[in-house]
DNA sequence: AACGCGGGGCT
DNA sequence: AGCCCAGCGTT
């Protein structure tokens, strides 16, 4: 499996500019976060332009909040922008600007979790690790345990499974690392599967087993988007965001009906401080709202 | 272990 | 109208 899946690797690798022959520990560990719950479409433009306004750490952490905030857009989950940038500031004080390479390091790291890390080893350091994304347990739960898509959540025997399968040597475990994610989001989709164009089509469990169902499709309800939290909060976000001054608590209070559901919006972005609220000059005046 | 957390593009 | 995406931190 490990043979075929890194042959086919060698001939279908996307380029990838965090894959680039210069590319820096720091640019890669950026491409991790913004990864996180993002496709790679949406991140790579943000990306280029991203590295090129602040290209290491240190540019980083003297950037203000609010234009790392307005840089990272669109992408979502805007807190992992300011756990990026607290990310940086701690690799420039723990780390002397340099990215570390040890699993404890790197765990320590604002917004860098198991898979993070492991990333960070195998593509910045060309060193083996475990990881295992959302693609890896998607192409071991079918080629190897013969499930159409793995438990909701990331089981003890996944990740034992997954270790039993990483190469020995640093720079095979590294290939192997980008090879099976590779496979994952190019042929072995969660939607609709290439099976036709699989390197291991024929030794996949799933194929022989006939392709059945998803036996969590019935736990793997997805949280409705509208009228949620997440789509008030992304409201007030994207106005601030796009604002040239502070803007005015009437013009949050246009963006939703619901005046608790607001508030309590409102109340949990400034908790997350990714919002900051200004008293007015004159103290029975509304307040005004702006980016950290 | 379960939950909250954006946003867009695809089926 | 769902479903999915190179997850993390908190409870």
């Amino acid at each position: 499996m490990r043979e075929a899946v890194l042959e086919w690797f060698g001939q279908h690798a996307r380029e990838l500019p965090w894959r680039s022959e210069d590319r820096s520990a720091w640019g890669v560990l950026v491409s991790e976060v913004m990864l996180q719950q993002t496709p790679v479409a949406r991140v790579e433009p943000a990306w280029r332009a991203w590295m090129a306004r602040w290209p290491e750490p240190a540019d980083l952490a003297a950037a203000s909040p609010a234009d790392v905030l307005r840089a990272w857009d669109r992408l979502g989950y805007p807190r992992r922008a300011l756990r990026l940038q607290e990310c940086a500031r701690a690799v420039v004080e723990r780390h002397s600007g340099v990215v570390p390479d040890a699993s404890e390091d790197l765990l320590a790291l604002p917004g860098v979790g198991a898979y993070t890390a492991a990333a960070v080893q195998a593509f910045a350091f060309g060193r083996r690790s475990v990881v295992l994304d959302t693609n890896v347990r998607r192409v071991l739960a079918r080629a190897v345990a013969g499930v159409a898509l793995p438990a909701p959540s990331q089981t003890a025997a996944e990740l034992r499974l997954a270790e039993s399968l990483v190469p020995e040597d640093d720079a095979t475990a590294a290939r192997w690392s980008a090879a099976s994610m590779e496979l994952g989001a190019l042929v072995c989709t969660a939607r609709s599967p290439r099976c036709d164009a699989c390197p291991v089509a024929g030794l996949c469990a799933w194929r022989a087993a006939g392709r059945p169902a998803d036996e969590h499709a019935a736990r793997r309800r997805t949280q409705a988007w509208a009228g949620t939290d997440r789509q008030v909060r992304g409201r007030v976000m994207a106005l601030l965001r796009d604002a040239i001054g502070p803007v005015p608590a009437a013009a949050v209070e246009a963006l939703w009906p619901d005046r608790t559901q607001l508030e309590r919006c409102v109340e949990s972005l400034l908790a997350d401080g990714l919002l900051a609220r200004d008293a007015a000059a004159d103290g029975d005046e509304p307040p005004t709202y702006r980016l950290p």
